[in-house]
DNA sequence: GCACAGGTAGATT
DNA sequence: AATCTACCTGTG
């Protein structure tokens, strides 16, 4: 059977990954479309299915759609300069700071499509990141179109508003269906409404996305930072919550107080810094 | 059987 | 304004 997938091609001037900074990257909960093979990464976002595969430092790319490198370009913020983000982030003066960016040198921001973020993280509330992985690929296969090769890509908001709360709780989202089926419901009311969110300043947005049902400050966030390219937004989950209180020692803070610390502290990228101390907490480097 | 998992919303203190 | 609690489901 003829693969649907064109040849391995290197990808030029990819992003500088290492194994480590990749594999976090792509399966580290920022994104939930991604799968490990072999010897390469199997993804999908909006119309794309892309094989990934890194090779002596070079990145290798397969995929399925002939737009697929300038879909990459986009998905990975090809454009933003994430070393020179990295290398303004407090490493120099803060030990933590300095054990993460070492163990994952070269992590990136996704840029997803900014719907698919905020259906994937409504999805995420109290749930382990392969029970995520596991209902994104149920609601997708049950109503979302076929891709080319044959596996199918995430519904949009109308078809999930005109699905319905139960055909979603077969997905076993459980109570987040009603938030779910509920914001489907507005977005498929208003159409513009994701894209003004795009356009509109940091705060604005966050104010603007916790309207809808099922959004409160730690989703928000999350779909700023890994749908909209907000390197400010800081989302505050429990591992962040550890390593604040924890590694750095701010015991009885509120969840306001460590955001302003977050934003005094990491600077105008701390989403960035998020995301580098969430990898070495999870994977050991620091004690959460 | 029971606590807990990358939360949120509504009620209660 | 800070602190419960219900809400689904899967996992250990």
């Amino acid at each position: 059977m003829p693969s649907k997938f064109s040849d391995w091609e290197l990808w030029e001037n990819a992003p500088a990954f290492t194994e480590a900074s990749l594999k976090e990257t792509l399966l580290g909960g920022q994104a939930f479309r991604w799968v490990q093979k072999e010897d390469f990464f199997e993804g999908r976002w909006a119309t794309q299915v892309v094989r990934l595969r890194l090779v002596e430092e070079a990145l290798y790319l397969a995929s399925c759609e002939s737009d697929a490198r300038a879909a990459l370009d986009q998905y990975f913020a090809r454009a933003t300069d994430f070393a020179g983000m990295t290398d303004a982030l407090p490493w120099r003066s803060d030990p933590i700071m300095k054990t993460a960016v070492e163990a994952f040198n070269g992590l990136r921001i996704l840029r997803q499509p900014l719907g698919e973020t905020l259906f994937c993280f409504l999805c995420s509330s109290t749930k382990q990141i392969p029970q995520i992985k596991a209902i994104c690929e149920a609601v997708a296969s049950d109503m979302g179109p076929k891709l080319s090769d044959g596996s199918h890509a995430l519904p949009d908001w109308l078809t999930i508003a005109d699905a319905g709360e139960a055909r979603l709780r077969t997905a076993k989202l459980g109570y987040r269906a009603r938030y779910i089926h509920a914001t489907a419901c507005f977005l498929a009311e208003h159409p513009e409404w994701l894209m003004q969110i795009e356009s509109a300043p940091t705060e604005q947005a966050r104010e603007r996305l916790l309207e809808l049902p099922g959004v409160g400050r730690k989703i928000a966030d999350c779909v700023l930072l890994f749908g909209a390219g907000r390197m400010d937004a800081f989302p505050i989950d429990t591992w962040v919550e550890k390593i604040l209180t924890r590694a750095y020692g701010l015991e009885g803070w509120n969840l306001p107080q460590l955001q302003t610390f977050a934003r005094t502290h990491f600077g105008p990228n701390a989403g960035y810094a998020q995301q580098y101390l969430f990898a070495a907490a999870r994977a050991g480097y620091i004690p959460a």
